[in-house]
DNA sequence: CCTCTTTCTTAAGCTACCTTATAGGCTACC
DNA sequence: GGTAGCCTATAAGGTAGCTTAAGAAAGAGG
């Protein structure tokens, strides 16, 4: 079954009754999504809560001199929203791709209010993945405001090992805010150290 | 009664009972801070989610050089809290100093479990805070990592005007991530055009 | 298997921003 | 009411990171 890995993860947070996973199970949909397709693009309202089940996504904007700044990329077991024009429910400035072929499950902006209204349990879980999703928000704009583009590359190479293999030096680079050249500029001088 | 600004701030997000009313006006402790004076410091674990009635502070960051990096400016009906510290029950890597003489309204983390475990209205209230902020520090990450340093300062002019006559210039200057001799030169350019 | 696209690298010249230093104006306090 | 401390401004020289360009390597897709 398809729902098992978010289960699991929400079974991380807080224990789940019988009755709560069976909710969970039916409000999810699940969805294939290719390589290069979106699952949202900048003007689109963005109506669901992505649980990334298998695959590989990013999310960026595109500036008005047409370069891309990534904010978040999302592989399995992570959750990949553009929660500004989820909550307001006005039209995003962002790009959700997938870079691999791969497997969402979906939560529906109404489906998630029901939730919201009714039980303590999936308020107290989504609480909590945002406020970790704050601490790391918190992370990084300090990163961005006291590191040095070396600093910000070493660290995420720590964090994030796994993305290495799977996302391209210039969505790094992106994702960091330095051109590909510069990136890679980092990269030789560290060889050489 | 110093309460009052916290429960209308609270009703502004969602009603509450006379019940609840009484129950945050308990659970809320008022405390008085002088200029520079500090309600965290770097060591220290943040015990408390502060929401301030009267004053104004600054979070920041001193880092290995002795440099100063502002996260966040907080005054009347803002909150300011180390949520990592705050959540992790981890020491705290920031100060939070207070920039005027200063009031506030305290709630201790158990406090805040109490209520969590209990009650439907404080989740989502704390769940819908909680998702504002994350909604502002994405935007923040997205400014850091493709704005020069005087659209920021545009940016910042614009959406906090009452800041401007509050706080130094130094610190705006560290909350946008530029020197201060920079950001007297942004300035000088501005008033020429 | 071949072609087209994307990715990574290198390098030269350039711009945004930093460092250091100096000086004047303002505020606060003895 | 003077002196100390902070805040802002200005300028010169320095560095991090950008732009443009070009070529080699690796992948994706037919």
């Amino acid at each position: 079954m398809t729902t098992k890995p978010l289960l699991d993860y929400f079974e991380h947070v807080l224990p789940l009754t019988e009755a709560e996973k069976s909710i969970v199970a039916a409000a999810f949909q699940e969805r294939k999504v290719k390589r290069r397709h979106f699952i949202l693009q900048k003007g689109d309202v963005c109506k669901h809560h992505t649980f990334v089940v298998a695959g590989c996504f990013r999310m960026y904007l595109v500036d008005e001199k047409g370069k891309e700044h990534t904010l978040q990329f999302a592989i399995e077991n992570w959750w990949i929203t553009d929660i500004a024009s989820f909550y307001a429910a006005e039209p995003s400035s962002l790009y959700i791709e997938a870079l691999e072929h791969s497997t969402v499950l979906q939560l529906k902006k109404e489906d998630q209010s029901k939730f919201f209204d009714d039980s303590l349990t999936f308020n107290r879980i989504f609480r909590t993945l945002t406020e970790n999703a704050l601490v790391n928000a918190h992370r990084r704009i300090l990163q961005n405001i006291s590191f040095t583009a070396e600093e910000r590359y070493l660290d995420f190479l720590k964090r994030y090992p796994q993305f290495l293999q799977r996302v391209s030096n210039v969505q790094i680079a992106s994702y960091l805010g330095v051109t590909p050249e510069f990136l890679s500029t980092i990269r030789k001088k560290m060889v050489g150290s």
